[in-house]
DNA sequence: GCCGACAACGAACGTTCGTGCTATTGTGTT
DNA sequence: AACACAATAGCACGAACGTTCGTTGTCGGC
């Protein structure tokens, strides 16, 4: 790997810890380079203006996130237990304190880009329909397995679990409750009880 | 009421819409001021900072939500009735484009805020918690009027209805879907149902 | 040992930010 | 009609913003 290349990352993953705070678009150029120990233009020539930073930080936030929640799930047995496992590394990355000192960078640029049409948000919608289908698709899996009823939509699955996922991350970020966590696990149980298929159990 | 007075409020309602979009780290005073036809000055000698103008934008916002999503319901009856119309009127308010141009602020800010130590992340974890007691206030209504069974936790059933909340504002502002208004009926109705009073009905 | 490619630098651009000060206009009361 | 004061405008400030430019240092290949 070229010299460009590595502190091209290295400025990628300090610009993922610092929009988590400050938000996609408060993340500023300048203090992305003091906190590096680089000087703003030296920074800046890696990037051709701030609207590429702010995309390629969205998406290194996105990959990090396949690495971390989705890719270890996929190891897991079909069905229940991939599901369980997804959404128990999901709540690991809701609360990583080291890369996301400012909570899940997705979920913060949602907010801020609902509104804001532009390639930033196309990203994140995209990323946010891959990810939906992909949970959609594990709970497929576990009503194909007979884990879950036959008549379970997926989507309103995914949809109310993704509800927990927004509850949980609100809870713990910004009033500190540390209970949430276990409020996310019950709700969660609550909820594959619901669907649970009747004859053969998991 | 005075001449400034009233500029004052009509200043508050712009910049509750304008920091629905922008956020209120983005609101800008020199943009507000051009919005409403007068001067940036003009515009800041109500404010004696930008803060104030923060936080009173907040409190506006909140005032309004008060105004629109609880109070009507508390007009409706006891328990079930109550927590369905609260319910009803908060998807209405997530849904607001004329006040709300950006979706609720209260949102907004709770992402932005939530690593943001400051008299605006106090006003805001304030309002949140006032809104969740008042939410499990009209939970536990619900139980002695024997609506739901006794063995419910108001906590959990508060943090499960907001994660409702939250996803339809997700999905409804960011998918741009409008079958999230359903899901979140669905949603909701299968909340009730799993935690319904057996011998007395509703 | 020179040379071109690459990486980072410092200085400056024009603009916008929040915030003061000083006039000037407008409103309401005797 | 004249006065007192509230409300708004005009102007300027220092700082930070994204961006551009020219320059310097540091390499590996000839």
């Amino acid at each position: 790997m070229r010299k460009g290349e590595q502190t091209r990352t290295l400025i990628l993953n300090e610009a993922v810890a610092l929009a988590s705070q400050l938000g996609l678009e408060g993340l500023s150029i300048g203090s992305l380079a003091e906190r590096l120990g680089m000087s703003k233009s030296g920074l800046f020539a890696h990037f051709g203006s701030k609207e590429d930073l702010q995309l390629l930080t969205l998406k290194q936030a996105q990959t990090l996130f396949f690495e971390e929640v989705f890719s270890p799930a996929l190891k897991q047995a079909r069905g229940l237990p991939r599901l369980r496992a997804l959404f128990s590394n999901w709540l690991a990355w809701v609360k990583r304190n080291d890369a996301l000192p400012g909570g899940c960078l997705m979920l913060a640029a949602s907010v801020e880009y609902d509104d804001r049409p532009g390639a930033v948000r196309d990203l994140l919608v995209a990323g946010q329909r891959e990810l939906r289908g992909a949970v959609a698709k594990a709970i497929r899996i576990a009503i194909d397995e007979g884990h879950l009823e036959p008549r379970t939509d997926p989507w309103q699955f995914t949809f109310e679990l993704f509800g927990i996922v927004l509850a949980t991350h609100h809870d713990f970020r910004l009033l500190g409750d540390a209970r949430a966590l276990e409020r996310a696990g019950d709700a969660l149980e609550r909820l594959i009880e619901a669907h649970r298929a009747a004859a053969p159990r998991a």
